[in-house]
DNA sequence: TCCGTTTCTAAGCGATTGCTTAGAAATTAA
DNA sequence: TTAATTTCTAAGCAATCGCTTAGAAACGGA
């Protein structure tokens, strides 16, 4: 067996999303992405096939670690309507602070949604629904525990709430503060 | 006085619109501006400076476009609560008809913002203040013929409507026509 | 140690990027 | 008609785009 790779293309790949969260698929060039990750163009090339093979990887890798990371909360939830609110607070908070300044990946992208393909959009597709059924259990658990009435459409509600954080992923770049409150508190009411 | 221009600069603006829309900001070149708006690269240079100043122009003449032809009917509405649904459920059939299948061009642009500067922010903002302000004309005049309660808070009803407003602008473009149902049952039946 | 295989570096491919410019064509006042 | 002024066409600028390639370096098995 040959020499072996001195990167690990998970850990290269993370770089990247960085890269796309920040600039978008079209304002990234291949020179970025080399300096950032740390690897040059033939071992991008060599890894991932193209500057698209890239991008679908980090569509992977960003699902996998906003599954992991902030929807784990909502995951393990009990079934408080709280977390929900918690989880929306948290994103408006995670954007304002300069944490995650450019939002949500995946919204990013849909935006973009011509450049792309349908790869790209199944990715996105995948996300939402993921996005949904994490809704939709802690809604089950809600209405069970009696803090939604038995007549509860909750997967309505599941759907409305996902609506309603990627209007959160558009708004919190530009609205001030207490618009995104009063935003989220109206968002919370509707849930009865 | 010397030769004048064969072209009307707000004409050919409108036809930038177009390509923006499409294909945002860093995904469209000037060659393609230059086919599209049917005048050579001097002629855009000599009128509008740079690419950034055509895209200005293009998101000045969007948002009039919008105010005349999608917000009249709101701009004209005499507060019932259910011209706010139309207009919702309007902007979902643009999308999804094809009639505007790229959404938003100014939500659109608010997802990429890191590639764009301080003067694409400030339209931005005057856009979302443009469209606070209409729903909170209607829910004024909504509460005034008694269509919300007198405690409702109409303000804090406008925010959340704008945010509601921008996650359709996400959402209609991969959601299914039932799911984006579901948000606007509940966004309007959050009011009242 | 030498071979076979792969990764690496670094240069370079043609095409396209945003933008500029030289010179011809068009328009109007004198 | 002439002179002054501007727009137009078309070519071209350096820089960057996504991607490829030649050859050196690094490994594992024999």
């Amino acid at each position: 067996m040959p020499r072996q790779k001195q990167y690990d293309e998970e850990a290269v790949i993370e770089k990247a999303v960085q890269v796309f969260w920040k600039h978008g698929y079209a304002g990234t060039s291949i020179r970025e992405l080399e300096s950032k990750m740390g690897i040059n163009q033939f071992s991008i090339y060599s890894s991932f096939g193209s500057k698209k093979g890239v991008f679908l990887r980090a569509l992977a890798n960003y699902k996998r670690r906003v599954k992991e990371i902030f929807l784990s909360d909502l995951l393990n939830s009990d079934g408080r309507l709280e977390d929900i609110r918690k989880f929306l607070e948290a994103f408006v908070d995670s954007v304002r602070s300069g944490r995650t300044p450019n939002g949500c990946l995946m919204a990013n992208t849909a935006m973009d949604l011509d450049t792309h393909d349908q790869e790209v959009k199944v990715q996105l597709t995948l996300f939402f629904e993921l996005l949904q059924a994490v809704f939709l259990e802690v809604l089950t658990k809600a209405k069970a525990r009696g803090e939604l009435s038995p007549q509860a459409n909750i997967n309505q509600y599941a759907n409305y709430l996902l609506g309603c954080t990627e209007g959160l992923a558009v708004t919190a770049k530009v609205l001030e503060k207490e618009q995104l409150e009063d935003f989220i508190a109206v968002t919370m009411a509707a849930l009865k």
